[in-house]
RNA sequence: GCCAGAGUGGCGGAAUGGUAGACGCAGUGGACUCAAAAUCCACCGGGGGCAACCUCGUGCCGGUUCGAGUCCGGCCUCUGGUACCA
């Protein structure tokens, strides 16, 4: 009798008796070898997407393989659950973010449940819960204690009929996503955290990751991107002087002109009675700009003359000063000296205004004219008018200049990061509110300890104008000063959403833990992560915060670990039709559907076999029908072969069958494969082709073979079923248990390899004339070269390629190749 | 623009510098069936040849090497990030 393979009954058996059993469940073990796993985990937007399919499903893989190899798995799963989506939700279905996005949650964790991901859902955590956002409140106030949050002023984006800020995806072409109105830069006080403390170390430490993608290191040393140069004063004619930063000061003689941040504190000091009405227009201009237009090498480089003027420190001549819209004010010093011979941004803007070109660099073997030069020279060379300097190479020149910059007290060297302080102030309702209070007398008090938490209020409207909700409700605002008792108000601003997704992964280690926000032990115990897999979408931001974090939560006495993440995975997105599955583009596939039609065990295995995980994975509901079918296919041989597998005793070597020998071969090889291929590579797609081309060669055994290879079936079906349990749990699992075990099939541990079973006994050499294939022969293992170089001369194949031409070199390829060069 | 990736049959993909296209999908032919579905078997990059086999072929151009999809240089196209989406 054959049972028909349904997926929906196995795998609610198998969820509903993990669950009851708490078979994931961990909790701290010394006599074991721990092994956190985690997978970014999910902003609660409504439903489960494909990429979190594919992102938890490869996890599952890993945290499985891992606890069928010993490890204490630590596997957890929580909710980015502040955020803005749900607040927009809010605004547009009168709902409330807390009710909308507990909603969310509650049917997403369904869904995760319904996919059998091995997650210790006791340690679940949301972050817009109190018993979370609490103690990153409290971690808030010991970083403004060190000194490591602190308020300054910025810009933000502004819609001016809504009375709101703007994030910059709610920025379309310029204007606002709701009522299209220009969007402007308004300056507002706002917290940062001291990210730029840390640079220094969080740019050493990317040496120290060998278990990161290479890629996404470099991404983050450019993002920090250190660079050495000098700060140098240029002084005022009217008194004072403007700082520059500059890595060029060899080019310091053939600064022509100044070029300040529009924003610069001093532009407005420095613009002339006559020049005012323009420079007001300019400053009015860049605020409506696009930040990222902005920066853009072919955006259009525009300024306006102050009508003040500065002197070069070196030459003393009168330079003039511009505002110019391609100098930012938070990279540097906010203005830059304008070299344009040696810089092309300089170039443009000095011939658009007719500014003097100096040329103090020449290349080898030509000679820079000013007037003829219709691009800058960026590249070394000699030195020219530039007093003393003159002769040398611009490269020695450097450290010339900035020694002489020092002594001469003009200026000094310095080390700029690219990297800026962390913007963390949202003017939001849905997120953590920072815990301050304004007071006319004290000014800004820190919420005592004593009064955290600090509770976001539920009683709020949902307008999308006129700014935070929370800056409404006068019951929140309104609050007693804690120093002199007065009448103060409170924060209102609350914090980006990345502050928690930035020490969620330590929460988890304690996620009851209810004396503070950490429980040291238990975080020693299992930090670093040891494996985290995410989209690579987070290269740069959420992973250069949670290392920040890290580090900031060590030097608190919390953490003792200095990195969070010892090995990272970055897995691709979910394309569809040659785009990212969004609903605008109407090409979403919705995994319940998906579920429904084949079950969990499909899904995960169509996800993994797809695409290894870091690269794109493109979806073809086809290809999920072809992973189906395999598992019926297995599943009916499975049972074709029950009887055999349940009497079946061990494998006697010396009775097998050269056909036998090399089936178990095949099995062998295949243990070995899919274990390198999950445990090194996180190839999970070749791993599953290996163990497909092994049922497909116990499938051709199976129907030309006599009962009395029982022993063999038997031990290529239950290690297919070991190998296939990472993927495909619930369908092991069941298979498992009719094959006649009790206990799970954890119990039996990863399938052992035997070296001598998977020893080929004859090898394929292949024979190439000048580099072409020409020829196949088959030697035996132990052959060497000469045997195979005589087996090779005697191929008639080889031969007729070899006639007339002498072989002037032969290269060996041991067991692999020979390439014969005529 | 800047930073970082990717590009291989009709499609997804495979290939420690060593047989390009494993495995799967689609397709074609056949078996089974009254018929269809399901299943099973075979074929399956282009051109040439009755065939053995020859030849071209991994986005484009060049280089290194006995040998390049793989390494190096220069382009083209697409994707991610670009600090208030998460």
């Amino acid at each position: 009798m054959e049972e028909r393979y349904s997926p929906a009954a196995i795998e609610e058996k198998w969820q509903s008796r993990w669950a009851h059993e708490k078979s994931f469940k961990v909790t701290e073990d010394p006599n074991k070898q721990k092994y956190y796993l985690l997978e970014m985990f999910p902003y609660p937007s409504g439903r489960i997407h494909m990429g979190h399919v594919r992102n938890y499903s490869i996890g599952d893989v890993v945290g499985r393989f891992k606890r069928v190899r010993g490890f204490n798995v630590l596997h957890p799963m929580g909710w980015d659950a502040f955020g803005m989506p749900a607040e927009n939700a809010a605004i547009q279905n009168k709902s409330h973010p807390a009710k909308w996005t507990k909603e969310n949650i509650e049917y997403m964790r369904g869904q995760l449940k319904r996919m059998g991901l091995s997650y210790d859902w006791d340690r679940e955590l949301a972050t817009c819960d109190l018993s979370y956002y609490r103690w990153e409140q409290q971690i808030f106030l010991e970083m403004y204690k060190k000194g490591l949050a602190y308020k300054k002023s910025s810009f933000v984006n502004w819609c001016p009929s809504c009375e709101t800020v703007l994030a910059n995806e709610q920025v379309e072409d310029g204007g606002c996503w709701r009522c299209d109105t220009t969007v402007t830069q308004k300056e507002l006080e706002q917290w940062f955290f001291r990210i730029t403390a840390y640079a220094e170390e969080l740019l050493q430490c990317t040496d120290n990751l060998p278990g990161w993608p290479e890629r996404v290191l470099v991404m983050q040393r450019n993002w920090i991107g250190k660079s050495l140069g000098c700060e140098i004063d240029f002084p005022l004619e009217k008194g004072g002087a403007i700082r520059v930063f500059t890595t060029r000061q060899d080019t310091l003689f053939g600064a022509t002109f100044m070029s300040l941040a529009p924003e610069h504190p001093l532009a407005l000091e420095l613009a002339t009675a006559e020049q005012r009405a323009e420079v007001d227009a300019f400053i009015e201009k860049v605020k409506q700009t696009d930040k990222l237009k902005r920066t853009a090498d072919d955006f259009e480089k525009e300024g306006v003359f102050t009508g003040s003027y500065c002197i070069n420190p070196a030459t003393g001549e009168r330079m003039p000063i511009y505002l110019a819209n391609f100098v930012l004010l938070d990279y540097g010093t906010g203005a830059v000296m304008a070299v344009p011979t040696h810089d092309q941004r300089d170039f443009e803007f000095a011939r658009k205004y007719s500014l003097p070109l100096r040329v103090v660099i020449q290349p080898e073997g030509e000679l820079l004219e000013p007037a003829a030069m219709t691009a800058a020279y960026t590249e070394p060379g000699t030195m020219i008018n530039s007093g003393d300097f003159n002769g040398i190479s611009s490269l020695e020149a450097k450290a010339k200049i900035a020694d002489w910059l020092e002594k001469k007290a003009k200026g000094c060297k310095t080390v700029n990061f690219r990297l800026r302080d962390w913007g963390i102030s949202r003017q939001r309702y849905w997120g953590n509110p920072i815990p301050f209070i304004y007071c006319d007398c004290c000014g800004t008090v820190p919420v005592p300890e004593k009064d955290l938490p600090v509770v976001l209020p539920l009683d709020v409207e949902f307008t999308g104008e006129g700014g935070s909700p929370l800056a409404r409700l006068e019951s929140f605002l309104k609050v007693d000063c804690p120093l002199c008792g007065k009448p103060a108000r409170r924060e209102t601003d609350t914090m980006d959403t990345f502050v928690e997704s930035s020490w969620y992964f330590l929460r988890y280690c304690c996620s009851d833990f209810t004396g503070g926000p950490l429980d040291t032990e238990k975080v020693r115990y299992w930090m670093a992560v040891d494996q985290y897999i995410g989209g690579i979408e987070h290269a740069v931001l959420h992973l250069l915060y949670a290392r920040f974090f890290t580090k900031v939560l060590r030097d608190l006495g919390y953490v003792n670990v200095d990195e969070p993440f010892t090995n990272l995975l970055t897995q691709g997105m979910v394309i569809k039709d040659g785009a990212k599955m969004s609903k605008s583009k109407g090409n979403v596939v919705d995994p319940n559907a998906l579920i429904e039609k084949y079950g969990a065990d499909t899904a995960r295995l169509f996800s993994l076999f797809a695409a290894p995980p870091e690269k794109d994975l493109d979806w073809n509901d086809q290809g999920v029908d072809g992973c189906f079918r395999f598992l019926n296919r297995l599943w009916k041989l499975v049972h074709e072969l029950l009887p055999k597998i349940q009497t079946a005793g061990a494998v006697d070597v010396a009775k097998l069958s050269d056909d036998a020998r090399a089936l178990r071969r095949t099995v062998h090889k295949t243990i070995r494969k899919v274990t390198a291929d999950i445990d090194e590579r996180f190839h999970f797609n070749t791993a599953i082709a290996a163990v497909m081309e092994l049922v497909n060669a116990v499938h051709a055994f199976a129907a030309k073979n006599s009962p009395e290879n029982s022993a063999l079936m038997k031990e290529a079906i239950e290690s297919t079923l070991l190998l296939l349990y990472p993927f495909v749990p619930h369908f092991s699992e069941e298979l498992w248990e009719m094959a006649g075990h009790k206990g799970g099939i954890e119990a039996a541990g990863w399938p052992s390899f035997d070296a001598e079973a998977a020893a080929d006994e004859e090898l394929l050499i292949v024979v190439q004339v000048n580099g072409k294939l020409r020829g196949r022969i088959t030697v035996s293992v132990d052959a060497d070269e000469e045997s195979v170089k005589a087996a090779a001369f005697a191929d008639d194949k080889v031969l007729g390629h070899l006639e007339g031409k002498t072989p002037r070199k032969v290269i060996y390829v041991p067991g692999k190749l020979l390439n014969v060069v005529v």
